[in-house]
This record gives C-alpha cells, sequence and structure tokens, in this order.
DNA sequence: CTGTTAGCGCATTCAG
DNA sequence: CTGAATGCGCTAACAG
C-alpha cells in the first residue's frame, strides 16, 4: 500500500521492495479517473513563435511543475486552438485553462462561462467579470512610453504601430499613450497611425510605410517589441539611422531586446511574476479553494530606456 | 450510441439531439482508461527559451494535432526533464515520448529502453541503436560550413565556438568542421577552439575571449545561431565590424537570423520536415504498425548565404 | 491492523 | 437490432 500510517512499517518496506522488483508504476489514467482530476492544465498560446510566449509558457511551466501539474499546449495553427481548448476543458482531460492570448468576443466568453470551470487569463483579457485576470498595467505603461517620448526627449512627429484592435494589451496601451497626449493638449495625428497583427512583419510593413512619406515621424511607439522589432530591421536596412533619425519603443521587454547590437528601448512586463500570480489563481480554483469570482490582478509596467530613443533630430546639436 | 452502423438513423438522431441539449460530453478520462490510450504525447525540449525550441515545438503540434494527439511539454528548469518524462511514460499518462534534446548518457538510455515504449529522438540523439531518431545531417553541414569559410571566402585564421560536447549536434557539426579541414590538410588551431552551453551567453564570452587575443581570427564557426548571434552581438558591439572583420557562420538557421538587420549566414536544418518524419515516426509506434527497431532518419542540410560571412581582409580591395 | 468490495465513466462484450 | 453486464486500474470505504 502507499503512504498509510496504520500498516506495518515492516510489511510497508516488503511491499515497497516488491513493487521496485516488479517496477511497478500507478497507472496515472485510472488515478485521474478516480481523483477526478486530472493534474494537467492547458496553456492557450496564439503563436508560441512569438518571442514573447516561450518565456511566459516557461515561467507557468516551472510555477505550475512546483504545484504537480503539468502543461498542455494549445498552440493557434490555422485552427481555432481556443475551441480546442475548450473542448479538452470539458471533456475533464484539463483541470483547467491558462488563456495568453484572448481576443475580445463574445459568443466564445459565455460558452467559457457555462462550463463554470477553472480559468485564467494572463497577459491579455477579455472584459468579462466572471473571469480571473492576471495582466500588466498596460494604459499606465502607453502612458509612460508617452510621457518619455514627449516630455523626455522632445518628440512631436510620433507615429504608432499598434496591434490587432481586438487583443486588450494592444487596446490599453494605445489608449494610455493617447490619453497622455490628450492630457498634454496634443491628439495623434492619425495619419502616423497604423496597426496589424503582432508580428514582426507588421513593424517592417508599416515602418516602410511610416518612412516612404514626406515629412517622417522621428518616433514610433510600437504595440509590442516583435513589433517595434520590425519596424527597427525596416530603418535599419533602409538606412535610416536608429535612434539618429528614427527612435523606436517597444513594449514588453522580450530577450532580444536586450541583445546589446539591438538595444531596444521598451516598457517591461513582469512576466515572471504575471505567471506566478496566474498559476496561484487557477491551482485555488482548481483545487476548490477558490475565491468568488472574477478577481483582477494588475501588474505595473517599468520603463526600460536602452538605445533606441533619441532625441529628435531637431533637437541635436549640429543638426540643421 | 456514437458512430455505430447497426442503430437506426432515427434513434441516433434522437440520441444526438439529446446529448447536444445536455450538453454531454465524453469523459476523455475514462476513455484514455479504456483505451489504454491517451492521445497525448510528451516533448521533452531543454529549454523552450532557446529560439530554435518554439519553432520545432509548434512543428511537432501542428502535426500530432493533425493525428489527433495533443503535447504535454517538459521543458528543462532546474528539475530533470527527462526524468520526469520518462515517470509520465511509464505510468501511462502520455502515449510517447519525443526528445529533442537529448544528451549522451546511458544509464538513463536503459531505463528508457527497458519500458520499451514509443519513443522518438529529433534533432539529437542518443548513439543508442534501440531507439528511432531523425536528424539533420550535421556531419556534412559542419564541412559544407568548413568548405565555405576556407575555398570560397579564403580564410586562414579560423575559430570555432562549439557546443556541449554531450549534444551530439555539437559533436556531429564539430566533427564534419574538422574534418574537411583534415580532408585539405589544415588542422584547426586549438588555441582558436571555445565551447559551451547552446545560449547566447557562450557566443559572447567565447567571442570576446576570440577578439582579445592578439591575432584575432578573421572567421568564427559557431555551434548554433544563438550562438553565433552571441558572438556577433560581442563583435559588433565592441567595434569590429561583421563582415568587415570578422566572418560569424551559424546553424541551424532559426527565424532570426534572417532579419534583415542581422542577416546570419548559417547552414539551415528542415525542421518542418524533421517534425515531420519525427511524429509519423512516433505515431506508428504507438498504434501498433511500429517497425522493428531503430530506424534512422537523417535530413540534408542547406547552406544560407547571408550577410555575416565575407572576405578576409587580407583578401579585400584596399586593405593592407 | 488488514483483506475485500464497490465504483470512477466509459466501451465492448454478451444475451435478449 | 438493442439493453444489460463486465472490466479498464485504481482508491476509498468497508467489514473481518
Amino acid at each position: 500500500l502507499s503512504g498509510d500510517q496504520r500498516v506495518k512499517d515492516e510489511t510497508r518496506l516488503r511491499v515497497i521492495a516488491a513493487a521496485k522488483k516488479l517496477s511497478y508504476t500507478p497507472n496515472a489514467t485510472a488515478q485521474s479517473l478516480i481523483r477526478r482530476r486530472s493534474n494537467i492544465v492547458g496553456v492557450v498560446v496564439s503563436d508560441i513563435t512569438n518571442p514573447f510566449y516561450p518565456v511566459l509558457v516557461e515561467s507557468l511551466d516551472r510555477m505550475f511543475a512546483g504545484s504537480g501539474y503539468r502543461l498542455i499546449l494549445f498552440n493557434g495553427h490555422g485552427t481555432d486552438e481556443r475551441a480546442d481548448a475548450l473542448r479538452h476543458l470539458s471533456s475533464r482531460l484539463v483541470d483547467g485553462l491558462v488563456f495568453t492570448s484572448a481576443l475580445l468576443d463574445y459568443p466564445f466568453a459565455d460558452e467559457l462561462a457555462a462550463l463554470n470551470a477553472p480559468v485564467v487569463f494572463v497577459n491579455r483579457y477579455i472584459d468579462d467579470p466572471r473571469f480571473d485576470r492576471v495582466v500588466a498595467d498596460n494604459v499606465g505603461g502607453g502612458a509612460h512610453a508617452a510621457r518619455l517620448l514627449v516630455e523626455q526627449f522632445g518628440h512631436e512627429r510620433i507615429a504608432v504601430i499598434s496591434g490587432p484592435s481586438t487583443a486588450s494589451t494592444a487596446r490599453d496601451r494605445e489608449r494610455g499613450f493617447r490619453g497622455f497626449l490628450e492630457e498634454i493638449g496634443r491628439a495623434l495625428d492619425e495619419s502616423l497611425y497604423c496597426s496589424g497583427p503582432f508580428t514582426r512583419d507588421t513593424g517592417v510593413t508599416c515602418c516602410q510605410k511610416l518612412l516612404s512619406r514626406e515629412e517622417r515621424p522621428s518616433a514610433i511607439f510600437c504595440g509590442n517589441d516583435i513589433i517595434a522589432l520590425g519596424a527597427w530591421d525596416a530603418a535599419v536596412s533602409s538606412g535610416v539611422s536608429v535612434p539618429g533619425e528614427l527612435s523606436i519603443l517597444g513594449f514588453d521587454d522580450i530577450p532580444i531586446a536586450s541583445w546589446s547590437a539591438i538595444g531596444l528601448t521598451t516598457v517591461r512586463q513582469p512576466v515572471a511574476s504575471m505567471a506566478q500570480a496566474a498559476a496561484e489563481m487557477l491551482i485555488e480554483r482548481i483545487e476548490g479553494s477558490a475565491a468568488s469570482s472574477g478577481r483582477t490582478n494588475v501588474f505595473p509596467t517599468e520603463l526600460i530606456l536602452r538605445r533606441t530613443v533619441g532625441l529628435p533630430s531637431r533637437l541635436r546639436v549640429g543638426a540643421s
């Protein structure tokens, strides 16, 4: 038997020895069936290939592993990863789900809520009070970004390359950015606004478009780092110096951002802490000590000054 | 009932309707128990944060998803991810395992073989005929690399920054590289040899060390792209121009390598094809139509010429 | 302190 | 053609 106080030590040892000799291993499936818990949680990620996610997934994995849970990956490629994850939740293959890249979309939220199962949103969320979520202060981060560009460096022609409007992250960062501008009585020049999915390609494409304008922007605020790196790439490879002629500001602080040959100035999300909080919330829900409903956990963001943001040429010594 | 030919259509429809009304979902755990198959496979990855792995995992996920399997992630962090994976294999939580980052180490191989369970090695392998494996032609790739540097560009002082000697990839690439040099009657200058784990940091550190030498190398062959990018980073940020003063050659062709501001010259592994082959082999083994034992599937590598390899200064116009 | 039994939710028998 | 019974491998709640 296993771990029962009532049994003689001698017997226990005999049994353990026998088990080892036969290399007996309890069948996890049968255990799951009877315990009504698989100790597996699903993480749904839209694209693990986006460098933001590996570090998030790694943190989540570490946290969950520490509490005896394993991670199943629901990665988006063509197929609807959310529907898939949902199916596996209702079939009880997974004990809970952590969504890392939710889109704002309602029929889905209702389906999910109907299951009444353990679920948590990290990073992105859907604006529904029924669910737990842990996010960074994206609005605040956007405002920091605007303040940096405007007050500290004196940029005037500022462009933004935003993420998809269906992503809460994109929306909130943009809101914070625009909010700050309005607060000081300025507004974003809509002709310098561009958006697209959170990919390097939208950074490249939008930046090229912006650089081909008659009057170029002197700074670009990007919806996330991968867009920013795309923009940086487009700028550098078309010969415009960063930050000499163009400042670039990202969001997330993915590992590549800190490479010294790149040095992307960006707004950091505390990914590890967020992952930890998310794991704790989800495990609470799974193990029943769950609070009521819809807790929100917001983490502060932090401006990371590196080298891709500088003075606009107008303010530099020796500029015309 | 579900999918039985013997039942009247009318009855079937009634049942289906009822099931939908009650939103009945079969319990996956119970199904697994009775079918003796969970339709989950584990992938063990040493570090998902290394940009090579997300694309491999993504490909694997796509392939396995297409055959109805889900992926559980065994990522290495501190804990021994292999032992963990092995436990879950013997407890039948997963139907099989794909190892993407095996180290050459034998007690482990025997344990694994003793289970006699479906297992495949991709990318790296342990040299044991009992297991299936799918790998790139790393020896050939190493030789290509050497030929490029020596014959096509005329480099003479060539350094190598290799990966850990316990990784088959590092060992094979290095073997191919050295082999080519010997074939043409040259040898690697051992004072220009450096190695470490497959991380950006070893690239940075080793490159700094190499650049601080009195006589610098004119080219570096790196064990993989992330090392190469570390080396590139170290070079650029300490003011040595690439490829002007130093050529850098990587291995893998990870996505970042092709960013136009970087343009890393490298040896490509056909990751998607390899993932596909691995998934097919593993599924065959799981579903019983398994061949005898120990198949090996080798994929050719391809030299990708970009911008980090050039002529050594000695051979350039205008050089002293 | 032990050995026995029931049943987790299904699929696959086997009788009806 | 269909309902009822058996057991997958385990744990928990029983009697012995």
